[in-house]
DNA sequence: GTTTTTTATGATACGTTGTAACATATCATT
DNA sequence: AATGATATGTTACAACGTATCATAAAAAAC
């Protein structure tokens, strides 16, 4: 894993050649993100930006914000937990494939890989059997990681 | 598809069996949802309850009872559309394997069909590698039903 | 280099989803 | 009828999310 800096400069770059500015409150946002290294709420995000930086961010903002880091592919929203990830993807080359996002539901760590090809079109084809189009193959897990899993036990 | 009182019949007699109560309002709640034929959120049952039945069920029952009935398996909670539909095996022999929920993401319309066991190996033989335990394969996909489709385009 | 337009952010208020805590009612058994 | 277990009601609130309108900051046009 790169380190932080080196991610949001390249979050920047791809931004540019987009042809959308990464702010700074955006470069805030996507901090906290990567630093947590876990899934975080917008209201977490909001609580990080007060201890981090000192500002109130107002949570209109913060989903705003998490909108467009969603657009540009350098976040994904976890409908399972309602909390956001960092994309692991934003140092490497970016081209993932439809995710598949492992959530500890204890302390919202999250692993995201890349899903089978094979499996993604099974699931396609399911869908289409069904007649559902499917919109966005992103599949997410309920999981304990490691490190709670043995703490629980 | 059996009619809706021959599914709350076999609901009851499988409460029987498991020396659980299917009372009147966990009833009402259940038929809502078979009802309805799509997911619904807790709060669109009290609204359903309030029509059909003239009664205020308050917020807290409603998700007591949810919670009763997802525990029978009788209902499944969808995370991605927080909503919450009745199972499709209430009818058949109800021994389902890991369940796949394609929900229309306009109108809430759901399709459960039931995981293809390679899949779910498949899944489970990646989380153990990222070394996360999978609690619940349950899958819920992101579509659009035929209806929808249609009607946006 | 100021005006105009677009884009980004702030502020207020509210809607939706869900739960904690404590009170009351109903049922099953003695 | 008294008891204990199960089910439901009530109030208050926490967490998540958005609609609307106002303001600020940046980019483009003049």
């Amino acid at each position: 894993m790169a380190n932080i800096e080196t991610m949001i400069q390249q979050a920047e770059q791809h931004c540019v050649t987009q042809g959308v500015r990464l702010t700074e409150k955006r470069k805030q946002i996507l901090t906290g993100l990567i630093q947590s290294n876990k899934a975080l709420s917008a209201y977490e995000l909001i609580d990080f930006c007060k201890e981090h930086y000192g500002i109130n961010m107002p949570a209109m903002s913060v989903y705003r914000i998490l909108e467009f880091l969603e657009d540009q592919g350098l976040v994904h929203k976890l409908n399972l937990a309602n909390k956001y990830v960092a994309c692991v993807h934003i140092s490497c080359d970016h081209n993932h494939a439809a995710p598949q996002f492992l959530i500890c539901s204890n302390c919202s760590k999250v692993k995201e890989v890349s899903i089978e090809p094979a499996i993604i079109a099974e699931l396609q084809a399911v869908s289409q059997q069904a007649e559902f189009k499917l919109i966005s193959p992103q599949l997410e897990m309920n999981c304990l990681c490691e490190a709670c899993l043995t703490q629980v036990a």
